[in-house]
DNA sequence: TCTCTATATTCTAATATAGCTATATTAGAA
DNA sequence: TTCTAATATAGCTATATTAGAATATAGAGA
């Protein structure tokens, strides 16, 4: 029950799932999920953090970044059923759809510094 | 968004989980979940108030009595998703199981009660 | 109508959650 | 080692949630 209690209470706010329909397209770090969310940066981290103790996202590290990706549910029955649920929904959601277009200026914003990282 | 998240804050909850295990079996009224439950009877109401909003179960009046039973989900397809997701999981969860076992005695209660109403 | 029973609502206290600011940690670059 | 950028943690406030006690409502029967 625990575990499954856990699945649900992460789902509970607009702004984790938001973030699990954004990692839908691929994985990102925090400062762009920040970006999206508009939110303060302890904010998100601490979503992150209720995400990945439900199963729901994985973290690696990559240099200063850590990135996020959606779990394979290998851990979590709930969160694996949870995640493929929710690819067939709210796609439209007006939220979501508005963080969707923002994506491709968090992903600039990144590459940016991460050409920066490079001289 | 917000008929999702109604769902899932219904659903964060282990007693409310607990009462859908317990509808599965068939429809109870309030007096035999509060016996289940064991917690105070407007506590009961009030959960019941909450998986009612979320579309996940529906209620008939009998007499004084009202019957709750699991929804058919026709108006919410994240209700209907996860009344059929939730028919599979937590059946060997200890408070689930206790609470069904005690159903039979809590039937017994209500039909003690049914025949005194017929006198 | 009056009474009794089942359920719902209101009010209040305790606990949990979401957000922020300030600070700590970690990794890479100088 | 020192500096900087990204992320995490601590501590606080405001709000939401859960629980029970007291009260209100609705239906059935005398």
């Amino acid at each position: 029950m625990k575990q499954f209690i856990l699945v649900m209470k992460a789902l509970s706010d607009p702004n984790r799932v938001a973030v699990l329909k954004i990692l839908e397209q691929g994985e990102r770090c925090v400062c762009e999920i920040q970006y999206l969310l508009e939110l303060a940066q302890p904010t998100v981290s601490k979503h992150m953090k209720i995400l990945e103790e439900a199963g729901l996202v994985k973290r690696r590290r990559q240099g200063t970044w850590i990135l996020y990706s959606l779990s394979d549910g290998k851990e979590s029955i709930y969160a694996r059923t949870m995640l493929d649920q929710l690819k067939g929904w709210l796609g439209n959601d007006p939220a979501v759809h508005k963080m969707t277009q923002g994506l491709p200026y968090a992903a600039a914003l990144r590459s940016k510094k991460s050409e920066k990282n490079k001289r």
